[in-house]
DNA sequence: ATCATATTGAGACTGAGTATCACTTGGCAA
DNA sequence: TTGCCAAGTGATACTCAGTCTCAATATGAT
């Protein structure tokens, strides 16, 4: 459910959908031509053109050109940001993240998986993407720390919100950097299904002990 | 050891001392100025008048403008990679990572608290220094990553060595957080100190647990 | 002193992001 | 329909970060 948010979502009023249709075109459109010219080769100019919109529009929609590049990602933890806005929590947090996810995951839209791992290819060619993409990570973070404080009935100071929202982005990476590696393979089935063994691999990864002698490391 | 790396580390090359401290000035000059003025309000162009040197070499020096505003934070991870390099690994590594950090932080130069209380000040002034922080963490964790993949002899896609990166970069932040919004109250010791309860608060938030019926998330 | 080599500074240039303003277009009431 | 208002669009000018090139200057070795 609210899976769909394709192009036309019926019952919006009507000058709203025009300005989905640019958006997700100029997402589309910067998509394609970061990734066959380069990111820093690509201009905007070039890129508005492609569209037929003018320059002003664009950065009436995105607020800097990363923006536009990146629209898959950020469609993928707004959604993940609503679904916990709905969801109750009881029992393990960690647990209900990792379904959270998973569900979010399984419900996205069909083209969604290539626009992703486009996306994070492209992200990986670029300083100013990586920090753009870095700092939507932190952004989101906060939120998911202010959503679980607030149903939790925490503190803001509290750090285990802080914690779980981080482990919930990094389970994301953790499962997401494979299987873009992979070309997407599995479609999002495979994908979620990384995400559950993500999560999983993470408390377990915090008992890790080193050899007593290890040979290598000697000074 | 190392933990000097004041204005003149005798026994250098004499004409990269001289380099060290335009580099020093340009980065104290860069705090003091962003912070009274703002960031994006102060040019590059009034940096390096307040510190006689020219554009260009302003550039040669630092890669971005962003780049002179968080020294302070660069230099605590470079001596925390050096330490890693400088360590021996065994037992639990977790535990390794929580002592290498404190050790850091407890040798790190007598003015760095200050310096760095400011700069974590000024990043969260401005969108572009949330940026450029973000992704020098993330630079720092793949460093982390390599690092301990290296020394634990595991293949590169194994987990465990990005999480306990990532595990490392977030227990910093949870400690240096609180310890920022209070001025930097007692000194170094005192985030020593927060930084072993940060690393210890992890495992711990992985538990959290929401009541069985909570109150104000009934949709 | 002299020569090769770094390092610096000056200036021009590209392109992102902002602000302004005139213009158009969609939505709505009479 | 017609007219009106508001919201959105496009053209243009401007600032400033970051890159490049080239001349001037310092540095160090012989």
């Amino acid at each position: 459910m609210t899976a769909d948010s394709s192009t036309s979502d019926r019952a919006l009023p009507l000058r709203e959908r025009k300005k989905l249709r640019t958006r997700r075109a100029l997402a589309d459109a910067a998509l394609r031509l970061f990734t066959e010219r380069g990111f820093e080769a690509t201009t905007v100019e070039e890129l508005v053109d492609a569209v037929e919109v003018s320059r002003s529009s664009f950065f009436r929609i995105f607020p800097a050109k990363e923006a536009a590049a990146i629209e898959a990602e950020a469609e993928l933890w707004s959604a993940c940001l609503a679904a916990l806005d709905r969801r109750a929590l009881s029992g393990l947090v960690l647990a209900e993240l990792s379904d959270l996810l998973g569900e979010v995951v399984a419900g996205l839209g069909a083209d969604w998986a290539d626009r992703y791992v486009a996306t994070r290819r492209l992200v990986l060619t670029s300083p100013a993407l990586l920090a753009y993409a870095a700092r939507h990570r932190a952004e989101v973070e906060q939120r998911l720390t202010d959503r679980l404080a607030g149903k939790l009935s925490l503190p803001p100071a509290d750090l285990r919100p802080q914690v779980l929202a981080e482990v919930t982005t990094t389970a994301w990476r953790l499962a997401a950097r494979p299987w873009v590696h992979g070309g997407g393979q599995g479609g999002l089935p495979a994908l979620v299904e990384r995400v559950g063994r993500a999560f999983q691999a993470i408390p377990a990864s915090l008992e890790l002990s080193a050899p007593e002698r290890p040979a290598d490391a000697e000074l």
